[in-house]
DNA sequence: ATTACACTTGCAGCATAATCGCATTTTCAT
DNA sequence: ATGAAAATGCGATTATGCTGCAAGTGTAAT
C-alpha cells in the first residue's frame, strides 16, 4: 500500500511540475506506464485503465499532452501502433535507446547496448539528426 | 517508348517468375514501384494507377502477393504506414539496407552506408535475427 | 483457337488506430 | 468558496488495412 502511495504521489508530482493539472486519469495513466518495463500501446494502457471507466479518447489525449510537456516519449515501433514509455531522468544521459520489435510476436524490448555506425566514407549529414532507432526482427522466443 | 515497353516486359517477367499471374494491375503496379527511388506507401501506389481505374483492395492484394513472393519488401517505417519497394536481386549480397524516414515531413530515404555496432561485451542473441533496421530524425530539407 | 478452372478483381463492408467537436464536469489559483 | 481555464465523456469522423463474395480474367492443356 505505501507502494502505491509513493507511486501516486510520484505520478502526481511530476504532472504537476510539467504544467499540467493531477486529474485522476492522467495520475492513473502515468502510473501504468511507470509499472511496465517495456512501451505500451494506447490500447494496452487503455486496458489497464477499463476498471476506471476512463475513456479512450481522454487516455489518447493525456497520453499526448504527456508527450507534449517531455514526460513520456511516443515511439513508432515498425507495426503501425504508437507506444509510449516514461522518460527517465538522468543528470547527463539523454534517456535514448534502440527500441526492438519482434516481427511474430509483437514484443518489444529496450536495447542499450546497441549503437549506429557508419561505415562508408561520405559523411552523411543525416546522421547527427537521427532522433529513433528502431531495430525489428526475431526474438528469442519466437525462435 | 522503347523504355515503357522493357518496362513492361520486365514486370511481366518479374512476375511470372514468381508465380503469379501477369494481371494489368499487377505489371501496372510493379512498374509504379520500379520507377521509384524510395519505397511507398499503399496510398502512393494507389494514387498513381488511379486513371487505370485499380481498387485499392486489388493494390493492397498485389502487394501483399509480391511480398510474399519476395518480389517486393513491406517496411514499416515508422509513421505508422506500410511501405513498399522493389528487392533489387544480386548475385550473393542481400538487399538489405536501413532506411531512414523524417519525422517533419515523411519523406524516406535509403541509407546504403550505414551499420549498426554493438558496443556492450554482452553479446545480445537479438542481434543475428535483426531484418529491419529504421532510423528517424530530421531531414535536411526540414533543418 | 477454344476451353476449363484456378486465380484475380471489384465492390462493399468491417476492424482498428487515431482525432476532433462540443457540452459538461473538474481542477486549482485566488 | 469560487470562477476561469483545463480536462473529460461521448459521439462522430478519418484513415489504414483487411476480408467475403460474386463476377471476370489469365493460363495451360487440349
Amino acid at each position: 500500500m505505501n507502494k502505491n502511495v509513493n507511486s501516486q504521489e510520484w505520478a502526481r508530482e511530476k504532472i504537476r511540475s510539467a504544467g499540467l493539472r493531477a486529474t485522476p486519469a492522467r495520475i492513473a495513466t502515468l502510473k501504468v506506464l511507470h509499472g511496465s518495463e517495456s512501451p505500451l500501446t494506447h490500447a494496452e494502457v487503455s486496458d489497464e485503465l477499463q476498471n476506471l471507466e476512463i475513456d479512450k479518447a481522454t487516455v489518447f489525449r493525456n497520453l499526448t499532452d504527456l508527450v507534449a510537456k517531455n514526460v513520456i516519449r511516443r515511439s513508432a515501433l515498425g507495426d503501425n501502433v504508437w507506444r509510449f514509455e516514461i522518460i527517465k531522468e538522468s543528470a547527463h544521459e539523454p534517456d535514448s535507446h534502440p527500441h526492438f520489435i519482434c516481427v511474430d510476436c509483437g514484443s518489444v524490448s529496450c536495447m542499450e547496448d546497441v549503437e549506429l555506425k557508419q561505415t562508408s566514407t561520405s559523411t552523411s549529414p543525416l546522421f547527427d539528426r537521427i532522433t529513433e532507432i528502431v531495430l525489428r526482427g526475431h526474438c528469442n522466443e519466437c525462435e
